[in-house]
DNA sequence: CTCAAATGGTTCAAGCTTGAACGATTGGAT
DNA sequence: ATCCAATCGTTCAAGCTTGAACCATTTGAG
């Protein structure tokens, strides 16, 4: 596509580099999590699942900030793990808002034994970079994804201030 | 996530620079896709109708292969953009089973509109990069898409002709 | 204390996405 | 000429994803 754009150089460059990311992480996504469907886990319910893994347990909304997914989409995606029998919910009693999640030692079984696949699958992936290609991927990929979400939240609070603006 | 594993230097290397690409495309593409809203233009359609401005028509299967998109997908998104009277489905007389699709007047109307105005998300999210780490990242998130397909298509290979040998 | 705002989770409608099963069409082998 | 395999598009079930509306609970201002 970005081949059959003409423009600036500056807009070039950057279509360039985003369509490539785009492609480059779904590619990586496809390949990576395509062991998966074998077991019945889907790609947003191993998410959860590694992250309660390596993180611990922790209520709903923390896990939608961590993985980037919204509120109803967290729900949705612990309810079928919990129909699967691989977490468990638990109401917090000093605010009963607040929902954690545990894995059950069912979950921790699956998840101890799928990751170190899907931890392979990656290298495998990743080695078609050199080790340095790969600390540069890192580096920018990290900039660029802080610098977007900075983005975000300096809108929100423009409208926010703008909402205060217009309420006052 | 990536810290909080511990394994060796390769896969942590490998882990680091898989989960910082997905979440640095994870965000553009919700940064450079918030403004489609309004216009009730949704990511699919949008790549739908910005590959048929540059590109020119084609078949369903060739949207596919180009937006990395199952047939299925495209047949849906097809079907919504006809709805909206932004694209026109073709049959083809030399070869009745593929369809091409076509901007209408009023399609391209709208993504000629529109995609400078995403352009421009594009340069302003990408601006977080000098043009070096652009262009750093372009080449080696290509290399690395690349790769990732290449991939997919041995493994199908090797199916293939593991079937073959079966079914001999 | 009281009540309004904020917070956490659920539900819903709409649409995306996939893989599989299916029907129509084509092309090639015999 | 016939028929089998490949190709293209459609349909379907299942699940993901979001934003908005909604309810329960908590917090803080007065």
């Amino acid at each position: 596509m970005p081949t059959h754009f003409q423009g600036d150089l500056q807009t070039v460059r950057a279509l360039s580099a985003f369509i490539n990311l785009i492609r480059a992480s779904d590619s990586t996504i496809t390949k990576t999590t395509a062991h998966l469907e074998e077991l019945g886990v889907t790609p947003g319910q191993f998410a959860v699942l590694e992250a309660l893994l390596h993180l611990g347990p922790m209520c709903q909304h923390t896990l939608g900030e961590k993985l980037l997914r919204s509120g109803g989409n967290v729900t949705l995606v612990v309810d079928n793990l919990e129909r699967h029998g691989w977490v468990r919910r638990e109401r917090q009693v000093n605010d009963r808002r607040m929902i954690q999640i545990h894995l059950t030692p069912k979950g921790r079984r699956l998840i101890t034994r799928v990751f170190p696949e899907h931890a392979k699958m990656v290298v495998k992936v990743m080695s078609k970079l050199s080790a340095a290609e790969q600390e540069q991927l890192r580096k920018i990929a990290r900039k660029l994804g802080r610098g977007a979400e900075e983005l975000c939240t300096e809108r929100m609070k423009r409208e926010k201030e703008h909402d205060n603006d217009q309420t006052e």
